[in-house]
DNA sequence: CCGTATCCAGGAAGATACTG
DNA sequence: CAGTATCTTCCTGGATACGG
C-alpha cells in the first residue's frame, strides 16, 4: 500500500490507498463489471502485468477486490467497499470530462477506444444475427488502422484482424474524432455533415449505426461555457 | 505533472493530476476556504515546503488553483474547477469514514485535530467575548501533551504552550478517544459515560462544550453494519 | 511570512522474458 | 489463460538549510 499521510482524516486514510498509479482505473474496470486478468490488461495496455498483479494484490488485501475462481475461471469482482468506489469514480468521470478537454495525440489509442466501444453495444437496436462493423483510421499507423466489431447474440468481440465475416458497414474517420463522438464532443450527424466520418454499407445500417452505441454516461455531462 | 496513463478516458486523465501524493489533500485544505502558505502547512505538517509549493504550482498550471496576492498577502484559492473537486473530495471522505476504520497510532496527531477543531466552531453557541478551551491528552509525549483552543470574536487561535488567559474548561482524555469523537465514532456523552474523558469547569459551560463545535460532515455518515 | 535551493535514498514503475 | 521473475532506471518525495 502506499506511504501513510500519518493523518486521520478519511480523506487522507482512502488516498493512502487509492492514490497509487492505476489503482483507480483498476476500480474503473471492475465497475463494468467482474473482468478477468486479461480483461483488466485490455483496458489498461500500458500497465504491465506484475504491476497489475500487484495493485489487484493490494486491492484485495484492502477488501475492495474479491479475487474467486470458478470452474478454473479467475474472476476479479469487487466487494461492498469497492461497490461504494463508484461515486469516487463518477465524480472523477464528471469533473475529467469538464475540465481535461485538451487530449494529446499519446492519448488517442483505438485499442482502448474499441474495447469501451465493445461494452457499450445496444444488443436490442443492432440486427438480429451477427453483424460486422469495420472501422478504418487511415490517419494512424498501419498496424493500428483497422478493426472490426463483431456483434453476435451473445458476445462482442474486438479484432485488429479481419475476421473474415461479411461486414455490415464501415466507418472511416480519423481517430480524433471517433474519439471526440465518444466523449461527447461531437455528434455522428455533425462529424457526418462535416466529412469528418463517413459510413459505407446498406442505407438502412448507415443511418442505424449510431444508435447501436449506448450513449456513454460521460457524453451527456454538460460543459463549462 | 504526473505521467500520462495513455488514455482518453476522464478518469484517467484527472488522475494524471490528481493521483500524486498530497495534491488532493492540498484540494480538501482549500475546500474549507482560501489559505495562506503556512496555513496550509498546518494542515499538512508532513509535507516540505518544497514540496507543497511545487504541488500548488502543479495545480496553478492546471487551473486548479489561483495564487492571489493582495496588499501583499499571498491568498491560495479554488477556482471554479478546483471548486468542482468538491464532490470527489467528499466522495472519498464518505468511503474513507465507512471502509478504512482502523487507525494507526500513527494517525493520531493532535496538532491536526486542534487544528481541524479550531475551523469548526460554531460561534454562535460559545460566550460571546474570549473563551479557552484547555486540551489535555495524559497519554501522549509531554511536548505535544497541552492544547489550548483561543476563541474570541473575530477568530479562533490553536496554542501548544499556555497562552496565559483564563481557562474556561479542561477537557482531559486519551487522544484516540478524541479522535474518535470527532470521526463521529463515539458520542460526548459516551466518553464521559466511559470515563474516557472528563471535562473540569463551571457546570453549565461543561455541558455546553459539545455544542460549540459544529459536527464535521464526516461524523454523521452511516457506516457499514 | 513565503517560499527556493540542494542533496540523498529508496522504491515505484517500466520493460522483457519466462512459467505452471 | 494467469500470472512471476528479474533487472534497471528514474524520479519522487523527504530532510534540511537558506534567501527575499
Amino acid at each position: 500500500m502506499g506511504s501513510s499521510y500519518h493523518q486521520f482524516c478519511p480523506v487522507a486514510k482512502a488516498m493512502e490507498l487509492l492514490d497509487e498509479r492505476w489503482t483507480l482505473l483498476i476500480v474503473r474496470e471492475l465497475v463494468c463489471g467482474p473482468a478477468r486478468f486479461n480483461d483488466l490488461r485490455r483496458g489498461l495496455p500500458r500497465m504491465s502485468p506484475t504491476l497489475l498483479s500487484r495493485r489487484l494484490n493490494q486491492l484485495t488485501n484492502a477488501g475492495v477486490v474479491d479475487r474467486r475462481t470458478e470452474n478454473d475461471e479467475v474472476r476479479y469482482t469487487l466487494t461492498q467497499a469497492g461497490q461504494e468506489l463508484r461515486p469516487v469514480v463518477e465524480a472523477l468521470a464528471v469533473w475529467g470530462i469538464r475540465w481535461i478537454g485538451e487530449l494529446g495525440d499519446e492519448d488517442l489509442d483505438p485499442k482502448l477506444l474499441l474495447w469501451d466501444m465493445h461494452r457499450n453495444i445496444d444488443r436490442t437496436t443492432v440486427p438480429p444475427g451477427r453483424t460486422v462493423i469495420q472501422f478504418r483510421f487511415p490517419d494512424i499507423p498501419p498496424a493500428n488502422r483497422h478493426w472490426w466489431l463483431v456483434i453476435s447474440g451473445e458476445e462482442v468481440d474486438v479484432c485488429d484482424t479481419d475476421p473474415g465475416h461479411t461486414v455490415a458497414v464501415t466507418v472511416t474517420t480519423d481517430l480524433r474524432s471517433m474519439i471526440d463522438i465518444w466523449r461527447g464532443n461531437l455528434t455522428w450527424s455533425d462529424a457526418l455533415r462535416a466529412n469528418a466520418l463517413t459510413v459505407n454499407g446498406p442505407e438502412s445500417l448507415r443511418r442505424a449505426v449510431p444508435g447501436w452505441f449506448t450513449l456513454h454516461p460521460w457524453a451527456t455531462v454538460p460543459r463549462p461555457t
